[in-house]
DNA sequence: ATACCATGAACAG
DNA sequence: TGTTCCTGGTATC
């Protein structure tokens, strides 16, 4: 599931054995051998995450940029010579990294390109804070409250805070309170700020679970052994009301609107807003 | 066996 | 705003 906490997890888990040493880079599919050749042999120097983006920085000054998209993956094997040795790469493999302790397949990436340093920091510009490596919100309140939208958008909104994915939306979203369609310009400073911290330990917690995204206070949701409060759920978690799954921003919002109670103030247009006076016959049109 | 939906985001218009 | 790409898991036949 390559939300943020994902690219941050492959970071612990790979660059303990890989950076400092050769990598042998191949493509098995062959479909991705001009960029295997780009920087097959190199020794990584620096293995770096911003948000769902991965970069593998080159002794020579490449960077491979890897962005999973949905599909893509990324599965570890041990070493060549050891017990766990790797399994023939499958035909949709686009890159196979290898060092003597660690071999990684990546396949049907979204991106899987090599640039320069320069291409990297144009990358990362675009993208707002990343809440696992950053303490500092860089003013997540200023930028909500000029942002057009429901708050359910501007969360997956890479260039708002980079790293949120549609499952970490909806669990932020309730944790936090706020439904999804409030106006992101509706936001107190205070709520933004309970907002960032969410994100962060929400998103450093997936790493620390190995990638997992386990949002759930144990003790709160004891009797089951979900791992979410609203996201793929059929009832909340907490109060045990209905679900309410629709489109928000693109994408299907989950959300408890008993925990999450609608936004009635200035800019909301959804249940409750009364509206102009009706015209017509007052039939609902087909 | 087959259909559908999903953790993402670029692109067309 | 809608279309498109990819794989994999789950549901349905």
């Amino acid at each position: 599931m390559p939300e943020g906490h994902t690219i941050h997890r492959q970071v612990v888990d790979q660059a303990p054995l890989l950076v400092g040493r050769a990598i042998s880079v191949s493509s098995p599919g062959g479909r991705w051998a001009h960029v295997a050749a780009a920087v097959d042999g190199r020794v990584l120097r620096t293995l770096e995450a911003h948000g769902k983006h991965l970069f593998y920085v080159f002794d020579h000054r490449r960077v491979l940029h890897v962005h999973l998209g949905l599909a893509g993956r990324l599965r570890h094997h041990g070493p060549a010579a050891g017990p766990t040795r790797p399994d023939p790469p499958r035909r949709d493999t686009a890159l196979r990294l290898e060092t003597p302790e660690l071999t990684v397949d990546l396949s049907t990436p979204r991106t899987c390109e090599v640039i320069d340093a320069v291409t990297q920091g144009r990358v990362i510009a675009r993208l707002g804070p990343d809440p696992i490596a950053a303490d500092d919100d860089r003013d997540l309140a200023g930028r909500l409250a000029t942002y057009r939208g429901p708050v359910g958008t501007a969360l997956l909104d890479q260039a708002v805070i980079a790293g949120i994915g549609n499952v970490y939306r909806a669990e932020i979203l309730f944790l936090c309170g706020i439904h999804p369609e409030r106006p992101a310009s509706s936001l107190s400073p205070s709520e933004c700020d309970v907002l960032w911290a969410t994100t962060s330990r929400l998103l450093r917690a997936g790493v620390d679970d190995g990638g997992r995204i386990i949002t759930v206070d144990r003790r709160e949701a004891a009797a089951d052994r979900r791992r979410t409060y609203v996201y793929g759920r059929r009832r909340c978690a907490r109060c045990g009301s209905v679900i309410r799954r629709w489109d928000v921003g693109g994408r299907t919002a989950w959300a408890c609107e008993s925990c999450q109670p609608a936004w009635t103030g200035p800019g909301w247009t959804g249940p409750g807003w009364t509206g102009p006076a009706p015209t017509g016959s007052g039939e609902l049109s087909p």
